[in-house]
DNA sequence: AGCACGCCGACT
DNA sequence: GTCGGCGTGCTC
């Protein structure tokens, strides 16, 4: 029998947890040899309608040709996505074992998700003509309405979702007075804007030029870690590597942590370049969103700032990629898809053949060792702008030292001398709440929450108890559970309790408090930054929040209330994590001439690693840490996966880790090592059990090697059922 | 993830 | 007698 010629199959991304590709025959009246990969495919799949992602036309299929379907449509005449990202998609989806189908729909916005044209209509205001001949004079007590209109005048209409809810109040008034009128269409993109000239920017420092010239000297891929302390000047280095390429008519993607997209950056990258400017953050709206999206991928957008998942954002032109606070945990989703933005940056960098710099202040050990070893250009930057160092590090001994509710004498005597010198102090500590337990004093007894192996924390404010790890919440009991006694005292401080000490301390000092708890709601933190810049508060006190990021040129005295949790904890990483935070916390001091304090309170002043810090600066720290790693077998030297699996009863975790650990074992793979499981470092939490299974190799390949199967065949194990299990390759948190 | 198929308890 | 419980298995 003469065989037929196999026909060409389409082999698409289809979001389902499943690993692989799926493939289907074009539509009926359609030849895949014309098809682009990057297109969208609608499909039946199973007995629903689902969009799929073109990721190769394959010239036959594995499976038997009577087993595939035909596509319903194909959705998009040209790629929504471009080759680099579709390579990103298949490396990603490999490495980290995880559904192509799920990592593509982390790199498209929801409406393409849905398979809505890429070019839809969308809410657009344009310009009426009494709206053209009107003279922006008569508006000049609605100074809004007046910018918006000249705006219009220059270009119209402009897409709504674009506008700010400024401007969308302007635009009604605009509306009202008939001089300009809502309709909807496709945004005209199909001549992308000339991108306006960059502003000069101020004269660079040596150090800065010389940074720039380094990173800027080699063409194709290259990554550059740029170490630069606090106040080094990195983002003037980044504005003038992005304006070179504005100049070579090339984009650039810039990706900054959660924390760090303030408006204040914003208003730094639009002044210096205009409107060429896109802003991609979960704050934003589908539209927005899309928006945004779309004139980075017409090239319309110069510039392209955004958080981890603006990553996956396409480029018309794309010329140089920055990630900005390289150490900073926020580039790895750890929900969902899971990956690092950090090490796919690199990976897309290599595919398109152009720079990647990472900078911080404080670089992550892998990217240090990358740097050591050659692999990254090394390009250091440790003076400050107005040239003085970081500020020197002093440890006080709490345990030498009388204080009161947590502030010892030697803190308290310096900030009475910054304050009475007109300086302003930061107090970092990382516990939100009143006190972070309540305790009987008359049997002992430590309230816990019901769900979590974990003690509830104190929230004085509203007179309430909540554990931080599940949310739960309570009234405060009026007495012990345990033995009925009325003696129920917080111990320990939090963030709420210094500020109540430090009104007792300091009466009539203006303080401010910086948390979760009062920056809940939108726009208050913006506010407090600002009273701490206008030099109205003078005394802050905060968590996390306050060490990313956020420039405070008054404060020149900061506080570490408790650098004691990290140094010994089961975590290897939590030392390089506390280590970080400290000269971040310590970096909000001191600018130019003045020079900052930092003093750090800790029980253990001889700790060889707070000694190392103190001495010799976090690069010295890092070099010993990186020892340590080294002699530990943890990494970067080494590289890890970590299985975890959770459930409401608490053997059935730690069965199904069990077969999988006989699984792995039996695979017999040289070069990996399985350890556990063992229980999380709180085995439960919002009342299930955890457990987890570590696998560690001398090197990504027989990691992979490893994993390679190991997904489809966990969910086929006896019990695989009864638990809710997620694969986490280079995991970050290891309790 | 959906979505159906499949075998066992309380109902018009 | 069947409506529906959610265990199991599949999706090109």
């Amino acid at each position: 029998m003469p065989e037929l010629p196999a026909q060409p199959v389409l082999r698409l991304a289809i979001p389902a947890p499943v690993y692989g590709l799926f493939d289907y025959h074009p539509p009926a009246d359609v030849d895949a040899a014309g098809l682009c990969p990057g297109i969208r495919v609608e499909v039946m799949f199973g007995r629903s309608r689902r969009v799929g992602l073109l990721v190769e036309v394959a010239a036959a299929s594995e499976l038997p040709v009577e087993r595939l379907r035909a596509a319903r449509r194909i959705i998009d005449a040209e790629p929504v996505l471009p080759a680099d990202l579709l390579t990103l998609l298949r490396w990603a989806a490999d490495y980290y074992r995880q559904p192509p189908g799920e990592m593509f729909w982390s790199m498209l916005p929801a409406g393409l998700r849905r398979g809505d044209a890429i070019d839809a209509q969308v809410p657009l205001l344009a310009l009426t003509p009494a709206g053209a001949s009107q003279s922006l004079d008569s508006l000049r007590r609605a100074p809004r309405q007046a910018a918006l209109l000249a705006e219009l005048q220059q270009r119209t209409p402009l897409p709504i979702p674009t506008l700010d809810d400024a401007q969308r109040r302007a635009a009604g008034a605009l509306c009202a007075r008939g001089w300009a009128s809502r309709t909807s269409g496709v945004p005209d993109h199909a001549e992308p804007a000339a991108w306006p000239n960059p502003a000069q920017g101020p004269s660079l420092t040596p150090e800065q030029s010389a940074a720039v010239d380094r990173i800027s000297a080699g063409t194709g891929f290259a990554v550059h870690l740029l170490h630069g302390v606090t106040g080094s000047g990195k983002t003037e280095v980044y504005m003038r590597l992005m304006a070179q390429q504005v100049a070579a008519g090339r984009q650039s993607l810039v990706l900054v942590p959660e924390i760090g997209l303030t408006p204040q950056l914003i208003e730094r990258f639009r002044a210096r370049f205009g409107e060429a400017v896109a802003v991609l953050h979960s704050g934003l709206g589908d539209a927005q969103r899309l928006a945004a999206w779309r004139d980075a991928r017409s090239g319309q957008a110069a510039i392209v700032v955004g958080t981890r998942s603006a990553l996956f954002v396409p480029l018309a032109r794309p010329g140089l990629m920055i990630l900005d606070e390289e150490h900073d945990a926020s580039f790895r989703q750890t929900d969902g898809v899971r990956y690092s933005a950090r090490d796919l940056a690199v990976v897309r960098a290599r595919s398109l053949g152009i720079g990647l710099v990472l900078g911080s202040g404080t670089p992550s050990l892998e990217s240090l060792k990358a740097a050591l070893e050659g692999r990254y250009g090394r390009v250091a930057m440790p003076t400050r702008v107005g040239g003085g160092r970081e500020p020197a590090l002093k440890l006080v001994d709490i345990d030498q030292h009388a204080q009161q509710h947590g502030l010892s004498t030697p803190l308290l005597a310096a900030m009475h001398r910054h304050l009475a010198a007109d300086g302003q102090v930061l107090l970092f500590l990382n516990r939100r709440g009143f006190a972070p337990a309540l305790w009987c004093t008359s049997c002992g007894h430590i309230v816990e929450c019901h769900r979590c192996d974990a003690r509830m924390t104190v929230h004085q404010a509203d007179n309430r108890l909540r554990c931080h790890h599940c949310g739960a919440e309570r009234a405060m009991p009026a007495s012990c559970s345990a033995c009925g006694a009325a003696e129920l005292a917080p111990v320990g401080q939090g963030t709420e309790r210094i500020e109540e000490v430090l009104g007792r301390l300091f009466p009539g000092v203006p303080g401010a408090r910086i948390d979760r708890d009062t920056t809940r709601r939108r726009h208050t933190l913006e506010a407090q930054l600002e009273a701490v810049r206008s030099g109205e508060v003078r005394i802050l006190v905060g968590t996390q929040m306050l060490a990313k990021g956020h420039d405070f040129p008054g404060i020149t005295l900061v506080g570490v209330l408790d650098a004691d949790q990290g140094l010994f904890s089961s975590d290897f990483r939590a030392s390089e994590r506390l280590a970080q935070t400290i000269v971040q916390v310590a970096g909000r001091c001191g600018r130019g001439d003045q020079p900052g304090e930092v003093l750090i309170q800790t029980r253990f002043p001889q700790h060889p690693l707070l000694q190392q810090l103190c001495r010799d600066g976090y690069a010295g720290f890092a070099t010993a840490l990186l020892a340590e790693r080294q002699a530990a077998g943890w990494p970067p030297f080494t590289r890890l996966a970590l299985l975890r699996a959770e459930a409401a009863n608490r053997q059935a975790p730690r069965r199904f880790l069990e077969a999988a650990r006989d699984l792995a074992t039996g695979m017999g793979v040289s070069g990996t090592h399985v350890l556990g499981p063992a229980p999380a470092g709180m085995e439960r939490r919002a009342g299930r059990y955890r457990q987890q299974l570590l696998f560690q190799a001398d090197d990504h390949r027989p990691l992979q090697r490893l994993l390679a199967q190991l997904p489809g065949r966990l969910s086929q194990l006896t019990g695989a059922r009864d638990v809710r299990w997620v694969l986490d390759v280079d995991p970050v948190d290891l309790i």
